[in-house]
DNA sequence: TATGAATGAGTGTTCATTCAT
DNA sequence: TATGAATGAACACTCATTCAT
């Protein structure tokens, strides 16, 4: 029987899942080795038999969720559609990132300049180019006539806002799925609080 | 004996203020007394001629910015006027004070759990009552005809996260004023994207 | 295989006695965690792999004579004998005590109230019992007519004075035995100046 | 009217006064110059008007007991009289000394390793020249028949122990006088605890 | 005479990381 | 692969003392 999938538990993911955990709730600073060791049951110095350094652990977590919403925004713009389709479906996946991944994606929001300058960097570029992609649609939209002719930047950074934060309050576990949360900010955001 | 410069410096407020900056810029964790000190001139331990602790700086700062929404709130929900208008006023006023105190802003959304858990206990009783303010308001739009029968949680929410990301890219000094940016958000909010 | 040294020094053995030598000769506050670092040849910050803290170095210290002299008078209640030859065995036990335990014994005397407020009760409370079982043997010896009827508690407390002072000057690796330093106090307590 | 006395309150005494108390109950390295500031009401960096340095100020403390004893010790060896006599007189001058300044007292014993190596001769000098001063009389009462022959230094440790140890307990202001205690005292170590 | 501000050294303790075993 | 020990820098904070006012 070969081809077998290595049979050793993958210490790296697990370690990298502990520490989001803990960096989500005390920090990236408030948390220590010791900290994330404790959390697997191994001490702190044998972290790095599996890992380079806590930097790093931090990198990977800010990265997962760059890389992901990247990838998310990339195949929206790929798929076409019409722009309030597409706006629904930029909701729906990041809702759905930030929602299934709560902590990384604290992780991403609050420590991310902890990283090295250069990596900063990037992440920097990686938030510029999702942006890039929202205000596009929105363009696309208002050329179309799906949308009135409102400023871009503004209401870019609006649908940002309300998909960002919510990282604070929102569990997907419960009575709002994700589905229903995009619908309800999709609609908010066409309609308005307007009566018809 | 005209001329006379103010003989007292209030250190205090200096130490608050650069806390507040290093507070924002480095996190709680990463700024040091040391840094505070060298920021206003002075050795770490002269600081605490002016200061009680390192925690007692994060809790005058998210103090101040509690207490001003705390009172903001109050006095719109006071002042009546339409829905409409008052949500207006409360984008207005929560904007500017996020805008004019970005540092200050930035302190409070990350490092308030890094106040002791009375302390926590307080801010977050402050926020979820602002947050009932605002549904209030919402709550009286539907019932006069105002507002569409949105769910109010949810809507609540949206403007809070509009609002409160503000402090991540927001800087009233630029081409973009507040009463601009509340316009702007009010606007979109009751209007939509919808082309009329 | 012969010949194997013990693969582990016991460090925490050799800070408490390092600890003990300091705290005796410069005080509790006197002495920094450095100070030990550098008695058994490590950085401070190292000290904290084998040890608690300071404050439970000095609670080893101070419970080791506390826990010895407890249990030393209770032995001696227990087996009984004549009140003289108990009183003999008291001294003889607290003078080893002591004479062979100086550092610790100084640092039991001088540094007891630098423990924290509830380990302070409970160094009072042992000494109150060891202090009572003194008691009882004089009060027996008077009962039974070997002594005659004086004050229990003064009495007590001379020679409690006399056995505890021994940290202050005594040596037993000198001239002087523990036998016969105890064969002197008890003589002199018993038989007193008067010449017969 | 010339030749006042200075008005002024002994700032001087005040301050000894207090840091006595402080440095009884935590100790000389546990008593801040603040603790003595705020004793008497006034700023730590103020003491400075009237003070030395806290060294002085041990001191001042440790010094005023080793005179007082110096002096008793010179005056009972001076005025002659029985052996006997003259034990009685030094117990009950020493307890005098301990019981009516036991603050200064207990300073005297713990703290004096924390002045300077020549101010440490000094008084060490001085305990050397008390305790010489005692076995002058036990011996002079040997010589006269007035006490049995016994071993003079280590009957003038056991009264010294006996004495020197009243700091920890004895309080004159109780039940017990100390011409009463003194009284015990010298029956207990002449007469011992033979019954006739 | 007393203050408020400052100093600079020092406190106990924690930390990320290394390394021989 | 994991451990236990160690490092050396850093941390928040306190201290005795000084000094201009």
């Amino acid at each position: 029987m070969p081809d077998r999938v290595p049979a050793t538990t993958d210490y790296q993911a697990a370690i990298i899942e502990a520490a989001a955990g803990l960096f989500a709730r005390q920090g990236y600073r408030g948390t220590s080795m010791r900290d994330i060791g404790a959390a697997i049951g191994i001490h702190a110095g044998s972290l790095y038999v599996h890992i380079e350094s806590k930097e790093d652990l931090l990198h990977q977590i800010v990265n997962s969720i760059m890389l992901q919403s990247e990838q998310d925004m990339a195949e929206v713009l790929a798929q076409g559609g019409t722009p309030i389709g597409q706006l629904h479906e930029i909701a729906l996946r990041d809702l759905r990132l930030i929602g299934e991944n709560r902590e990384r994606a604290t992780v991403f929001f609050h420590e991310w300049r902890n990283l090295s300058p250069q990596r900063q960097e990037v992440v920097i570029a990686s938030r510029d180019r999702w942006e890039d992609g929202l205000r596009s649609v929105l363009r696309r939209g208002i050329e179309l006539g799906e949308f009135r002719a409102v400023d871009v930047r503004i209401t870019g950074i609006a649908l940002t806002s309300m998909l960002n934060w919510a990282y604070v309050w929102y569990s997907p576990g419960g009575e709002l799925s994700v589905e229903q949360l995009a619908d309800q900010y999709a609609d908010l955001l066409v309609a308005g609080l307007r009566p018809r």
